[in-house]
Formats: C-alpha cells, structure tokens, sequence
DNA sequence: ACTAGTTGCTACAGGAATGTAGCAACTATG
DNA sequence: CATAGTTGCTACATTCCTGTAGCAACTAGT
C-alpha cells in the first residue's frame, strides 16, 4: 500500500508536523503555477515560486514525478468536492447541471496544469470513472425529464459537455468572482442545451 | 530573414535532394507521431521512430526548438489549407461550416501534437489570425442569413466551435474514412446549432 | 561515370537537471 | 524547557540530453 503513497512522511506511524503540511501545500500550489505556464520547468524553478529550498521539495517528493502525481490526486480530489457540491444526483437535472459547471469552472481554472495531465494514479483514475459516470447519470436524468432530446448518445454528451467546460475555463480571471463563475456557467448550459442555431432547429438538416 | 528559417538548407541557392526531402518529411511525422504521446521525448526517440540516425535529425534541425518550430509552422499551413478547402468565404454558411469542420478534423486528428503547441513563430501566428478571423466572418455570414441567433457573440461562437472541434477529434480513428468524418462534421455542426436540448427551447430559461 | 550531397557511425564536450548527504540553525509540540 | 521534526545551505555524484566533428560508404542528379 506505500507504494501508491507520493509524499514522503517521516515514519510510520508519525504525523507531519504543522508547518511541514503548509510547505507541502505551498509546494504544490507553486507546482501548479508554474507548471501551467511551462510544464518543462525545472524542481529549482518550483522550489524558487515555492519560497522554499530545491533540497527540500526532494524531501517531501521523492522525485519529479512524484510531485505530478501528487498534484493531479489532489487536483482529482478537488474536482469530486466540486462535482459532489453540485448535487448531480439528487437537485433537479437542470439545476445541478448549473451548479456542477459552475463549481468546476472553479477548480478547472485554478488548477489548470493538474487537470490536464493524463495520470495513471489509481485515485485519479476512480475519480475521473466515477465522475464520467456521475455525468452520463446526471444527462439520463435530463434526458428522463424532458430536457434533453432523446437520441442523444451519453458519451457524446459529456464530451461536448467537457469541451464547452474547457472553452468556457479558457477566458476566465484566474480568480473569477462568484457571478462571473454564475455568467460563464448559465452561458455553457445554455450553449449546451440549445447551441447557437437560429429559432427554427430544423433549417440546418433541410439538406 | 534566415532567421525564421527552421530547417537546414545546403546552400545559398542550392536546391535540397529529394532523398533529403523525404528524410524531413520522415523526421517531422515521427516527431508528431512520438511527441503526440511523450511531449518530452528525446531527440534520440524521435530519429528513432523516422528510421534515421540522431545526427541526421541535427543536421535538418538545428536544435529541439527549431524542430518543434518546423512542426508548428507545418501543421499551420496544414490547418489554413484545409480551411480554404471549405470555401468559408464563398460556399453557403451552413455548406461552408460542414465541410471545413470535416477537413479540419482530419487535420487536427494528423497533426494533434502540433496543433496543441502554443507556437509565437510568425507564420503560425499568421495562420492562427487569419483562420480566427475566417471563422468570425462565417459566423457572422452564418448570422445574416438568418442560421445563428443575432445575439451571439462571435468569440464565444468561435471558442465552442473549436471545443466541439476538439471534443469530435478526440474520438476518431487515426486514418479516419471520408465517411467517417462527414458524420463527425454532421455531428459536431448539428451540436454547434441545435445543442443537445429538447424542442422546447425555453425551457431551461424558465428561471 | 562523375560530382556533390547525404547518411550512419563513433567519439567527444558541455551543460543541465536530478537525487543524495551532512550539518547547523530554527521551531512546532508536548 | 526539552525533544524531535524541519529547513537552508553547501557539496557532490550521476545521469541524461544536447550539439558538434570527422570519416567512410552510399546515392541522387547530371
């Protein structure tokens, strides 16, 4: 079971210390940064954003390799919270179809670098799983409830929904206010559900 | 103007041999082939895959940069190309949009290491430019007669044009078949239209 | 066939990044 | 206050990659 642990604790049974925790957070969090902005950079480059000493990200991740692992589970972590915020299985489809984007808008922004590695960690790989899963069920739901049409395939639908997520995360501030998160949300359902066709939906398929 | 010059010419105003020819040709496919699946691959990796000797790369490419610069700049021309083959200023709107979305897929779909590189070489700055504004004038011709909603933002329009893009790519076959990529075309432009929603297209605004 | 371009191979130099070790100074935690 | 964890710093080994050079064998273009 050690074998899937990235951070390197002290001992066995030993907690980290407090102040130990807050240079793994901050480590992270200027992984992310820097990261998004040249994925090649160096463990000195992070270290330097980081405000600690290269030495010490060695500490806490064993190697280079480690650290993007540890960055994509937490930034998977943080996508489950998101969605789950978003009641996908319970609120009204339509609803939490809203909230859900809202709520990743968020994190997809914040830690940009980490959601688009491919990881093969195992808690990455559930989380995605379940979170594909979570958004065919929430589509069926919709599509139950009259929102969407019926012969829409699930797998479709999440990818464009996915898409419309990434193009929508694209021009947001780094640290988007709440209404703006609100605008860019109501904007993709709204993309999502009716597109940028014209009234009549059946123009384009006179042909 | 040598300096934009990403290969390796013999002479001043010597021609390259063919045989030459064809080793850029092999060395530039490998490197979108290796590269698309390990964007840190090595030089050694890449010559590998072309069949060719690590030197050979050297000799055509005068460092990693210029390599993955060349690869840029062919995948632009690749995308404007297949652009023009649309016909997006002349053919009917809606023509226009299905078939530069299928020629485009294909290219995206050949190219997807190359496409994915944010690159500030001239010629592809050029291209990027010139198709953004291409796509804004299709969008807006789209609009004039009467196929997209008159509120649409033209950027907005764009951005999810080319998630859906994205998103439709994703799932093709390498060598997609012609067939296979008008439906993806069919698809994407029905999605970009008419989005995934039921008739009633007030529904979700009863908010 | 002749010429000049092309390539594989080997060898080498240099740099950059990774990862480890030890020690002194500091600090959270009890 | 005492203990044990934590960190910065320096130093070092090592590995990997890049880029260059020279030579012999091969080959396209004429």
């Amino acid at each position: 079971m050690r074998d899937h642990d990235t951070e390197q604790t002290p001992g066995p049974g030993r907690a980290r210390r407090a102040d130990a925790e807050r240079t793994v957070r901050a480590i992270l969090a200027a992984a992310e940064r820097v990261l998004s902005q040249e994925p090649g950079a160096t463990m000195e480059r992070i270290a330097a954003e980081a405000g600690v000493a290269r030495t010490t990200v060695h500490r806490r991740f064993a190697s280079r390799e480690d650290l993007v692992s540890s960055l994509t589970v937490l930034a998977a972590q943080q996508l489950e919270a998101a969605v789950l915020a978003g009641r996908p299985d319970s609120a009204p489809p339509l609803v939490a179809l809203h909230e859900v984007t809202a709520h990743v808008l968020r994190i997809k922004r914040t830690w940009r670098f980490a959601m688009g590695v491919r990881s093969d960690h195992p808690e990455v790989v559930r989380v995605h799983t379940d979170t594909r899963a979570r958004c065919v069920t929430l589509f069926r739901r919709a599509r139950d409830a009259g929102a969407v049409r019926p012969d829409v395939d699930p797998d479709w639908a999440s990818r464009v929904y996915y898409g419309l997520i990434h193009a929508a995360a694209e021009d947001l501030a780094e640290e988007p206010a709440p209404a703006e998160l609100d605008a860019a949300a109501a904007r993709v359902v709204d993309t999502l559900l009716t597109g940028l066709g014209a009234g009549d939906r059946t123009t384009h398929r006179a042909d």
